[in-house]
Order: C-alpha cells, then structure tokens, then sequence
DNA sequence: CTAAATGGATTACGACGGTAATCCTTATCT
DNA sequence: AGATAAGGATTACCGTCGTAATCCATTTAG
C-alpha cells in the first residue's frame, strides 16, 4: 500500500468502527452507527463507504445481496498519515505544542504523565540493546 | 472569543506567518508567502484573507490603499481547537493512545517529556496554592 | 503624460465532503 | 399475492476550499 488515502472526519468514524470489527456488512455497519449516534442516516453512510472503496481504503465483497467490507489499510498506517499531516499544518512538523496544550488545559493527567513514562522507558531499553545508534 | 473558527490547511499558513508578524500588510504578507514558498499567487492570498476576516480569524483596518491585518485569534487557541479536533477525529477523543502511538514511533522525544514534566510540575503547584479543589 | 503596476472587491471554476433522495431489484412480511 | 422493506447504484444539492481571473480605481514608473 503505497499511499494512504486522505480520510475526512466523517469518514474515521465509519473505519474506526470497521478497524475494531471486520469482515462487516454494510447493514451491520449502519446498525452500529446509529446505535452510537442516532444522527446517522443509513444512505449517508452507503455514500461514505462507497468513497471509501473509491479511495482504496476499503474492499468489499458480495455476499448474497449485500456486501461485506474489510479495511485496505492499517488503522496505524492512517493514523500515522493523518498525524503527519496535521503536526506539519500547526505545529510545522513538532509535536510539543500541542502536548503544553494538553497539559495546560488539564487534559493530560499525571496518570498519562506517568504511563507515558513507562512506555517511553519500555522503548529506551531496546534500542540500548541493539547498540547501533 | 467564543468560536473559534475552523482553519483549513492553507490558511494555516498564513495564520502562522502573521502570529509571528503582526499588524502586517497584505503586500508585507503575500512577499513573505512567496519567499518561503513560491508557489503562492498573489491572489490566492488575497481571497484567503478575506475568508479569515469572514471567518472571524482576523480583522484588518485600512491604511493608505491597503489593509493591514490583526489576529482576532491566538496562536493558543487554534492549537488547541486544532488538537482537540484532531483528537476526536483520529482517536476518538481518547489521549492515551495518541500518546502511545507518538512514543511508539519516536515523534515523542525524552526531550518533550523533560519538558512536559517541567510543564505539569509548573502546573500542578499555583492549585495546591490556591487550595479550594 | 501615458503605460504599467498595484490593491481590493467581486466573481468563478472544479473538486471535495456531508447529506440524502431516487430508482431498481430482491427479499420479507402480512 | 400484494405491500413493504432492504440493499445497492446513481444522482443531486449545497457549502467549503484552493486556485485564480476580471474589473475598477489608484499609484507608480518611465
């Protein structure tokens, strides 16, 4: 997969549910949006997954009369794309900002703090161990 | 401010060039546009001024036969509006897993962290000072 | 003085995205 | 069997966005 389709807001909530839960039809899809939200109209949603196959991020299969989607591309893979994209538009490609924000505006606890620590520890130990840079 | 408007990705960099540099003419701007990138047409930016000022993300005054412009926004705010947008949109406004994956992929250095840390330290004393909650 | 450049207002175009309808076919319900 | 619901293909509408032109008046350059 050489290139990660741009997905819009709209269309993360349809790929995070079919991330969590795939092969899915097109019927179950639109049962579980709705049960999140009950804002979602079922021919929006068959729209949206259409784009989405348009786009590469999707497949599908027919399976008697409907159809059944399955994620072309990695939930990492497009978090990683879309985080890209947005530290380069605000913070022109650094991440700190927006951390200070977090943290000034209390959305980022010392539990995350500490965690986050954990997991940074977690990855220094590795990279010690394997010795090249 | 109430809202605060939703920047699209182009008017970011506009936004970011007169944060750094305000009040700024549009001539002053679109000249500084084209030195870092020459592929700004003059009149592009000029429409995109206009959709800020619309927008409520700038306001201008006239001086002579041009405007000059002032943020009606900080550079804070957006970021944050900004982040918390992307949040939701990519991780369903949960901040644990956009913490993980920037470890994870080393978007996050030790660096950010000491500094994080220094940020939540700062933090967390003025309310123990303050008492109440 | 004339021509060219400049600055802003207005307009425009095509693509995109959210929202949904219409049409057709098939399946299900009464 | 007839009516209704469901599933998908196609179409449509409107606002947004990036890109830029046109028009007009004013300023600047030759």
């Amino acid at each position: 997969m050489l290139k990660i389709p741009k997905i819009t807001e709209t269309e993360w909530e349809i790929m995070r549910l079919i991330w969590t839960k795939h092969p899915i039809t097109s019927g179950e899809l639109i049962d579980q949006l709705s049960a999140q939200d009950r804002s979602w109209h079922p021919k929006t949603a068959r729209t949206l997954l259409g784009r989405l196959v348009k786009k590469g991020a999707l497949k599908y299969e027919p399976l008697g009369r409907s159809y059944v989607y399955e994620p072309l591309v990695t939930e990492e893979e497009c978090i990683g794309s879309a985080s890209e994209s947005f530290l380069d538009r605000v913070f022109g490609g650094s991440l700190q900002p927006m951390l200070a924000y977090f943290v000034k505006n209390q959305k980022l606890t010392k539990q995350d703090f500490k965690e986050l620590g954990e997991i940074l520890e977690g990855r220094e130990k590795p990279q010690n161990k394997r010795g090249k840079k």
